[in-house]
DNA sequence: TCTGGGGTCCTAGGACCC
DNA sequence: TCTGGGGTCCTAGGACCC
């Protein structure tokens, strides 16, 4: 058995947590640069906000009932995310951080337990010690745990915590009867009005279709999912977490740009994000690609997008070194004349460092030893206290963040003050 | 003229997730 | 005028091998 943890309304719980005026007014949050909407409150959405649209869009909802708007505060997103979850992973031996905001939780052996009043107790220490609402959802497949939390989200009956492996056949079907197949954990929009074709409607139909079908017409992961709507796991449980495979990092311009100089500025910047994470996980990379486009949006711009892939000479988690590289990089596919909206830096293969070939003619140890004591000062002291000078070069690029809240919990001055 | 069968690896693109 | 960022997995097709 399975339960699946996950945060409501995240982003804006956490806002709500330092700013108890928050409470029962609309909240949402945006993306970086203040795009999309991102996160919504409850009442945000009740009044209309959708999921991941444009904020322009919505302006005039967002006035109208005087909704609270904030910018991305992943210091703080990401602080909350690691007290939430290290609160839920007292209640299992294993836990395995799907998102920052979700967990899945292995109830095996715990049959004993009056598994609801479990999830509320797991609802109550998170409440109590965070600040933060959660939902439970209990079943025997990953995928069914996802179905449960939505059903306990969604639906006031359950309180917060819906046992799937506890219900009657018949009140499980309904539910499922009542599931549009999108709504289901790895059914996005291609697939639902496909599956719609075929007369699958709902999570109890694509749950009894037959597997051969499904595989031939969708491919395993949707066979899979199939199965696991039946009680048959097919996704397992990770209580290890998975080296990464991959490193992006990149950042739409809070404002257009034209000139290589800001784009490398910019690119310079993402190129040391990369580095940082790289070294984080211990690894190294002898290649990378750099990508930059103008608007995808705009119809009337002339549109450019191009990308390259760029050998770095040797084996490194340097950040002169890739910097050198990437910078070539973007100098050959930069042109001139267009109105740039994004960059980013990719590091598609990540070689663990004690795997990598030792250099015959290099002496890498001096560099290690430099970043090191980057990493160490600027962990100490702040990021950007020491970087790149190209990267401090130019602020053009920085996003926009016009309504960004305090780091509460992560910097000494952002710290509440309960009495002035 | 007539041109197999089985396999691997790589890449690009699609779909999905939060 | 204004549209995020960071991931994963799967598949199809091409190149190449014997």
């Amino acid at each position: 058995l399975l339960a699946l943890v996950d945060v409501n309304n995240f982003y804006c719980s956490c806002e709500r947590v330092f700013d108890p005026r928050l409470q029962g007014v609309p909240v949402v949050v945006l993306s970086n640069n203040d795009g999309c909407v991102i996160a919504r409150s409850n009442e945000a959405k009740a009044a209309g906000v959708a999921m991941a649209v444009p904020v322009f869009k919505v302006r005039e909802l967002i006035h109208s009932h005087g909704m609270k708007v904030f910018s991305s505060n992943y210091a703080l997103y990401g602080d909350m995310s690691r007290r939430a979850m290290s609160v839920i992973a007292q209640f299992s031996p294993n836990t395995e951080q799907y998102s920052i905001d979700e967990c899945f939780a292995d109830l095996e052996g715990m049959s004993h337990v009056d598994l609801r009043q479990y999830g509320q107790e797991i609802r109550a220490r998170v409440l109590q010690w965070t600040g933060l609402p959660v939902c439970v959802g209990i079943g025997s497949t990953k995928t069914l745990a996802k179905l449960a939390n939505l059903f306990a989200k969604k639906r006031p009956e359950f309180s917060g915590v819906c046992h799937l492996a506890s219900m009657p056949q018949v009140r499980l079907d309904a539910l499922m009867d009542d599931t549009p197949t999108g709504a289901i954990w790895g059914i996005g929009q291609k697939t639902a009005p496909k599956l719609k074709e075929l007369g699958i409607n709902n999570a109890r139909q694509l749950r009894d279709a037959p597997a051969s079908q499904l595989c031939e017409r969708f491919g395993v992961v949707v066979e899979r999912t199939s199965r696991e709507l039946g009680g048959v796991s097919c996704f397992d449980l990770e209580d290890q977490p998975q080296p990464r495979k991959q490193i992006v990092v990149s950042r739409s311009f809070g404002e257009r740009l034209t000139k290589l100089e800001d784009l490398l500025a910019a690119l310079m910047n993402h190129i040391e994000r990369a580095a940082e994470k790289l070294r984080a996980q211990d690894c190294l990379a002898d290649h990378l690609q750099v990508f930059v486009h103008t608007s995808l949006f705009n119809p009337n711009e002339p549109r450019y997008a191009n990308s390259i892939n760029v050998r770095v000479p040797t084996l490194t988690n340097d950040c002169r070194v890739l910097a050198d590289a990437a910078c070539a990089g973007l100098r050959s596919i930069f042109r001139p004349g267009f109105r740039y909206t994004k960059i980013g830096v990719m590091l598609p293969e990540l070689v663990p460092q004690g795997m990598a070939q030792g250099q015959l003619f290099e002496d890498s140890e001096q560099g290690a030893s430099l970043m090191r004591t980057v990493d160490a000062i600027n962990l100490r002291m702040g990021r950007g206290s020491v970087s790149l000078a190209g990267a401090m070069a130019k602020t053009g690029w920085k996003m926009k963040q016009g309504n960004l809240s305090p780091r509460y919990t992560t910097r000494w001055v952002d710290l509440v003050s309960v009495r002035a």
